[in-house]
RNA sequence: GGGCGCAUAGCUCAGUUGGUUAGAGCGUGCGAUUCACAUUCGCAAGGUCGCAGGUUCGAUUCCUGCUGCGCCCACCA
């Protein structure tokens, strides 16, 4: 008899938990109790969403996107891993914690001091952690939980601890002073990818820094100026005769300036004044200028705080703003300011703080990214980067970031990968000696996996830029530094699916340490998806409201209408809308395929699903044939990663053919047709719907798998839709 | 400044290697319907596939140029 539930439309809120339930018992999200004699392994690494808020639509996405490939292979019999975990997102979680705490108790981290201040960190991170993993399953998501991995757990320590060894004694990472990228509100380093540009107006000045000197010099910061040791020029350009020459200017603004006349390459002749005001200390630039002409690159001339040193003299105390009013005042006053313009320029500023960027020079960790490794044929880290692409090991969908990719890796410097937060794993180096860190004269320094016996070691206070930990997620995951057998089963996996922002962030540095570490790449496909914006095209965003919740479209229209929603039309590398209107077709289409089972199980009472059978009439023959190419085309677009298109031809088909056509032409059969017309329509339509249940599964499992319990009412787990075989081999 | 991409129906987008009348969803109009469908079904209107050239028997699809839009990268002082 027909199950009373048909009799009301489909209700994803009564379904779809309970049904993530039977999955997740079943035990068939765990590749090692997955029924199945196959040994060919399919695996993704999901990329560990941030412990710091909730799920979005760009993880909706994400999940959806690998549990359709999940799915899809698990059903084609493969060995199936797909693995979950978080992030700990270093900066992000501490600058958010910091801002709470700010705000409820009016305490800096410094106040409460590292231990308590880390304390309340995971504190909020474990609960955090609670609400995005109940919020990934929400979303059906099929990942083996028994593998669940976090950035800063136990076993990933060790593996970052591990590789930072490694890389140390190899001679890849170093501790040097270099100018880096300063963040005085975070009171951290920053890398090169976590900097937004800002344009804003400013003002370009003209200056000569004395009346005898030949040279005038450009600058937006006349402030730093009090920091000059040289001028660069063209070695051919119009300035060429003063090079070579010294000229020291007494009185610059209160201080004494030795400015040395170079020749470099890197000067534009015909740009500005056709010469640099080389300030080694605060400016990428021309601290390698510096470097190439032994320049003096020590007059460090604004601290930390973006205030000036003792070493501006008068100006010492100072803002940087304030120090640059008075200096072009002084300027004007001694008729020295030549020219002064309005420009719009690009300011750097720190993506999690907002606070302007300060160029200076620390002592930090790095990554050299050319230096040849003996282990790896006397490579360099970066060859390494480009030859997995290159040779093809990896392909990158859509193809054109390939293009992307190798433009990055051209212009690679090397890799700051120390910050000054407390959040995150520590730099595993101790120190022997009171001295500063500033100061490396007489220090002993042990760097190793665990801590150093004897007396007076002092672990560096600085942590790891996140995406060191996130580089070796494929692998640390799967138990490296150990030699497991999930590495030697899982690794490397097959997709790493995410989204195009982050490319080179993380895409490019797994690559980088997996190359390094184990020989091998992580992954063989990357499929990166787009950004999801709203119906209009635009960025979801609180300050807009527009922002669309998964969990929200889960309770008001279903999981399985989002996910629909997602992927259709979705295709690889471009970015998406989506709207409530376009959700709620999807919705519908849910109830629809209730309905079509409904109708197929009250016209197919007391028929038996004959395998292989063969009294088909020469019209539904034609139908199952027809059905048959479409399953082809469909199995051949998820091979080839096509998600959207099948999607979107599975759900034309069921509803607008099957439905539209089929069944309204059954009715007709099931009334008038003979016995023979009648048999071989009701084996026609509990094939199809065998089928079509089937292949949308991956897509939408909720509603699928319910409807396949009610009407096939299998015995053991293994009769489940999740683990039934995909139609076309 | 360098790189990458996009321009197709009122809106949001598909169109898989060039091949008959270019598709979907939403929206719009007309009609039907308590017979699986908190509805659904049928029918219809609507596109010189950004512009200009080129290759080809044939171009929305390939090439060149132009225009408009978007994204990424960047230490022009």
């Amino acid at each position: 008899m027909i199950n009373d539930k048909f009799l009301k439309p489909y209700n994803p809120q009564e379904t779809e938990e309970r049904i993530y339930k039977l999955w997740e018992e079943s035990g068939f999200f765990n590749p090692d109790t997955l029924p199945g004699k196959c040994e060919k392994t399919f695996t993704i690494v999901m990329p560990p969403p941030n412990v710091t808020g909730v799920l979005h639509m760009g993880h909706a996405l994400m999940l959806t996107l690998e549990d359709i490939m999940i799915r899809y292979k698990r059903m084609c019999g493969f060995k199936t891993l797909w693995l979950p975990g978080t992030d700990h997102a270093a900066i992000a979680t501490q600058a958010r914690v910091e801002k709470d705490i700010y705000k409820t108790e009016k305490k800096s981290r410094h106040d409460l001091g590292r231990e308590e201040f880390l304390k309340r960190v995971e504190a909020f991170a474990k609960q955090s952690h609670d609400t995005i993993t109940s919020q990934i399953r929400v979303m059906g998501a099929s990942c083996d939980w028994s593998r669940e991995a976090y950035t800063l757990d136990e076993k990933r320590s060790l593996a970052v601890r591990t590789m930072f060894k490694m890389m140390y004694d190899d001679g890849l990472i170093y501790r040097g002073s270099r100018i880096v990228n300063w963040d005085p509100k975070g009171q951290t380093t920053i890398s090169d990818d976590e900097i937004v540009y800002e344009e804003r107006k400013a003002k370009l000045y003209t200056f000569r820094y004395s009346k005898d000197f030949p040279i005038p010099i450009a600058t937006t910061r006349p402030e730093t100026k009090l920091g000059d040791v040289g001028v660069a020029v063209h070695p051919d350009g119009k300035w060429k005769q003063y090079i070579g020459q010294t000229f020291e200017i007494p009185d610059f603004a209160g201080v004494s300036l030795s400015i040395k006349v170079v020749g470099d390459t890197e000067v534009d002749p015909e740009f500005g004044t056709g010469a640099i005001g080389i300030t080694p200390t605060h400016s990428f630039i021309d601290w390698e200028i510096a470097g190439r002409h032994a320049l003096n690159k020590d007059r460090i001339v604004i601290n930390e705080y973006a205030k000036m040193t003792e070493k501006a003299g008068p100006h010492a105390g100072k803002k940087t703003s304030e120090a640059r009013e008075s200096i072009v005042e002084w300027l004007k006053s001694e008729g020295l300011l030549e020219k002064e313009e309005e420009i719009t320029q690009n300011v750097s500023t720190a993506e999690r703080t907002g606070g302007i960027v300060e160029p200076l020079p620390k002592l930090q960790w790095f990554i050299d990214v050319n230096k040849p490794i003996k282990t790896r044929e006397g490579k360099t880290l970066k060859d390494l980067m480009r030859e997995a692409v290159k040779s093809g090991d990896i392909k990158i969908l859509p193809n054109h970031f390939e293009k992307i990719y190798f433009h990055w890796i051209e212009n690679l410097r090397d890799w700051c990968i120390s910050r000054q937060i407390w959040f995150g794993h520590r730099v595993p180096v101790w120190y022997r000696s009171k001295l500063k860190v500033e100061d490396k004269k007489d220090e002993e320094v042990y760097v190793g996996v665990e801590p150093p016996r004897g007396d007076g070691w002092e672990q560096d206070p600085d942590t790891l830029d996140t995406w060191f930990s996130s580089g070796l997620w494929t692998f640390s995951t799967l138990g490296w530094p150990e030699k497991t057998k999930d590495i030697e089963l899982y690794h490397p996996t097959d997709v790493l699916e995410t989204g195009y922002e982050i490319l080179f962030f993380w895409i490019a540095r797994m690559v980088l340490m997996t190359k390094y570490a184990l020989g091998t790449v992580p992954f063989r496909t990357v499929y990166l998806h787009g950004t999801v914006r709203d119906g209009q095209g635009r960025k979801m965003s609180k300050s807009l409201g527009n922002g669309i919740d998964p969990i929200d479209v889960a309770k008001k229209f279903g999981t399985d209408a989002g996910r629909m929603a997602l992927i259709v039309g979705n295709t690889p590398g471009t970015d998406m809308n989506i709207s409530e209107d376009k959700i709620r077709g999807y919705k519908n289409f849910a109830n629809k395929l209730w309905n079509i089972v409904r109708f197929v199980i009250e016209n197919t009472q007391g028929e038996i699903f004959e395998d292989g059978f063969t009294g088909y009439t020469e019209t539904d023959a034609k139908l199952r044939e027809e059905r048959h190419e479409m399953f082809v085309d469909v199995t051949k677009d998820m091979e080839e990663y096509r998600f959207y298109m099948a999607a979107e031809k599975l759900y034309h088909y069921a509803w607008h053919t099957f439905a539209d056509k089929i069944l309204e032409e059954s009715k007709v059969i099931f009334e008038k047709g003979t016995d023979v017309e009648k048999k071989s329509r009701k084996q026609l339509l509990i094939h199809s719907l065998d089928k079509i249940l089937k292949t949308l599964h991956p897509f939408i499992p909720f509603v699928t798998e319910e409807i396949w319990q009610l009407w096939k009412q299998p015995k053991g787990k293994d009769g489940m839709l999740m683990v039934a075989e995909w139609p076309i081999k």
